[in-house]
DNA sequence: TCTTGACCCGAAAACGATTTCGGAGTATAA
DNA sequence: TTATACTCCGAAATCGTTTTCGGGTCAAGA
């Protein structure tokens, strides 16, 4: 059933090892009988056992990558699939396929990633959702396994990255709504440890002091990414006494969340109250109001981070090896207009 | 700096042989070499090359996804995403992982396909998104080759599959607005070939049929299943005279697009026009007005294919081979209440 | 005629694990 | 004591490729 290269080298009356020279390009092998092994090859639709080739070659044609979301569901990041869209689609230009697995963040992640490591089970690693002290990082590191990451992280370490200026983006999109009139404005912040959420809380900070704004802790809530915990964070924030006129969400989920929240108040989004999103997800376009939020490309991250990985897999050294992308704010429906 | 078995081998003065007996529960090791070269692995961190391993097993311990989007964002399916952490989550579970690559239906596909299978690069299949006549399923079938699908095809030919019942959803789904009161009904298709976009239109066929209500021809439009697309139908359809009171949209995201044609010309979705998607993706529930729509379980559905897959992968036969499971029709804003 | 080099090809050794098969040692039964 | 069985271990084959290294052939040049 399966032919091997044995088959071919039977059938053209060579060697093993001129047939696997003949189909590899090597020079030793004549211009006639190359031919003729390519004709067999196509006629008996050989393919290279990639396993076989991969123990004698040490390498395994395929870059990893591990989701570290803590629920089963994945639906906490509707952008993850355009994440790994432009990766798999960067892989397959260069015959790489892409490893999937998912594990949360906890003792059984540095397991998971021995096992690929230590098995050899992909050539490289994509690591994306850095953390502050990211133990991934270090071990990576540690072993001198080839990997980039999406997103920076606060160890002092140096390795390769693609990331967004999330603090410009916040930054960006607070001063808009100080523009705008807005003077208590609220923050629905990430979960602690998660190094995106740090980067855009700090862009939020930096605009609201330079704005002399003080950022009163009342303001400040905290939920977990999903809608669900942005329509309980907006909860809180509304109950202060005054409450906000604005609120910045640290993700798209969140804003829609805390729109939901509002509107369930009797607030219109977007006159009463104004909310920012980021991501730039695709529901954020379509919901109502549409919302206002900070943009990033997501697909072509996807594709960055494969095309450095594999170009250091290639022992080619990166011209540039960390990569910060500037966000650009999305002004929609729900951030309003000029307030009184 | 990689540690082999045969490091351990040399470690606890035994031979290769005996170190891999050990470590894989055979019966002619002593228990107590057995606890001493587990001990040595444990220290030494060693975790077995994978390669060398599947080469040996002639196993891969992976599972293979090829995704058949045309366009390089996978965005127009945000389901898509759901199905792969079902599948990863199931496969984690069995210590295998996912293999995911991309490749447009086309003829580029066979070879796709061919260097998987006959490469053994995974050691069973999920294919997604049946088409009519899927050349994919007859190859694999023709190739003896290991796989399940989600969805039917059109071919006569036996073999494992997970579907969801898309004709009974639309049926369920047309009935409900003709129970609303509509008699002009449109419907905005799926591309031609896709298996679950005829299942669905069929549902709508036989509602109206049971109704004694014509299909016109007028009232059918045809998308390419993203947003856009549904925008267009959807102007096309209200371009007749007179209009449909109510559209029915092959998927979720046509559904949205629709309803952005219709309010584009001052209409409100949910009084003087009815929508009603199939998906109940995430974005359902937050469109404005939310969308009423046909929910499946799509984690799940990725979960029960990993499943199916990994049971036949063990030799294990099917109790049950094929698996048609009924969507819920999901009510909410957009279909309005009854018409006068 | 002999040497040299270019040109092709094949035998065999990897790669790192698993698995078969036989053998040594010891205990038990005859 | 001998035969038998049982326990435990290791040598070697194996999986399907790639890659090294040496050898054979033939034509051109000395």
């Amino acid at each position: 059933m399966a032919v091997g290269i044995k088959d071919l080298a039977r059938e053209a009356g060579l060697s093993v090892a001129t047939v696997s020279k003949a189909l590899n390009e090597y020079a030793d092998v004549s211009e006639e009988t190359r031919q003729r092994v390519r004709e067999i090859a196509r006629l008996l639709n050989y393919q290279p056992n990639i396993t076989a080739r991969g123990l004698q070659s040490r390498r395994t044609s395929m870059v990893g990558l591990v989701i570290p979301t803590v629920e089963p569901h994945l639906s906490d990041d509707p952008y993850f699939l355009d994440l790994l869209a432009g990766i798999a689609d960067e892989a397959a230009e260069h015959e790489f396929a892409l490893l999937l697995t998912r594990c949360a963040p906890g003792p059984k992640e540095r397991t998971c990633y021995q096992k690929i490591v230590r098995g050899r089970r992909v050539d490289g690693l994509i690591v994306v959702r850095t953390r502050s002290q990211d133990q991934r990082v270090a071990y990576l590191l540690e072993e001198g396994f080839p990997f980039v990451t999406f997103g920076r992280t606060d160890q002092g370490l140096d390795f390769p990255f693609v990331d967004v200026d999330g603090t410009q983006g916040v930054y960006d999109a607070t001063r808009y709504l100080i523009g705008l009139g807005h003077r208590r404005i609220g923050f629905i912040a990430a979960p602690e440890g998660l190094m995106f959420g740090f980067h855009r809380q700090e862009g939020f900070r930096k605009a609201m002091e330079e704005a002399g704004l003080a950022m009163e802790p009342g303001l400040l809530a905290r939920g977990d990414l999903t809608l669900q915990s942005g329509d309980v964070a907006m909860g809180q924030l509304l109950d202060k006494d005054p409450p906000p006129t604005a609120v910045v969400a640290c993700n798209d989920l969140m804003a829609l969340g805390a729109m939901r929240a509002a509107q369930k108040r009797g607030l219109w989004v977007g006159r009463d109250l104004a909310v920012v999103g980021f991501d730039d997800t695709h529901v954020a376009a379509h919901s109502r109001p549409s919302l206002t939020t900070v943009s990033q490309p997501i697909y072509d991250i996807g594709i960055l981070l494969c095309r450095m990985l594999l170009q250091t897999l290639q022992g080619k050294p990166l011209e540039v090896r960390q990569i910060l992308l500037r966000p650009a704010l999305v002004i929609r429906e729900s951030s309003g207009g000029t307030i009184s």
